[in-house]
DNA sequence: CCTTTGACTCACT
DNA sequence: CAGTGAGCCAAAG
């Protein structure tokens, strides 16, 4: 298991510098991983880091893995498939069209099947 | 140290 | 069926 990787990365993680911070570390883990075309929701992170009532932290997380730029947190969205975070790119439309580039039909800021396209970290990392 | 907020979600009205 | 409220936890001010 190639966590010791991730372990590596820690010491840039955070905006604030913490490194101890475990909750964001792993938020950062799971988004790196998910696959390109894919989508995931901050309900299935919150979940996957035991926190499942509170996605709002992994939407937090995910403001501070926008300093970071090698989160794909274009691939993060609610439950709903909906952009909610779209206005925290650079432009609100950066996270359409990166979703679009990678085949995900977006339409009125929501992803087309996203049910289809939805990737489960906590089925494909299997903890 | 206490208060406010935040890219969410569920539940009740 | 739609809207509003409360719950959740952590970080920034």
């Amino acid at each position: 298991m190639p966590t010791k990787k991730s372990t590596e990365k820690l010491k840039a993680v955070l905006p604030s510098g913490k490194k101890d911070s475990n909750f964001f570390e792993q938020v950062y883990d799971v988004a790196r991983q998910i696959p390109r075309g894919r989508v995931t929701s901050y309900g299935a992170i919150a979940v996957f880091l035991g926190t499942k009532m509170s996605a709002r932290m992994v939407g937090w997380a995910m403001n501070g893995a926008h300093t970071l730029k090698d989160i794909p947190a274009h691939r993060v969205v609610n439950r709903n498939g909906m952009l909610s975070g779209k206005m925290h790119f650079a432009t609100p439309t950066r996270m359409e069209e990166l979703l679009k580039k990678e085949k995900i039909k977006v339409v009125d800021d929501t992803i087309v099947d996203f049910e289809k396209k939805f990737w489960n970290p906590a089925i494909e990392l299997t903890i």
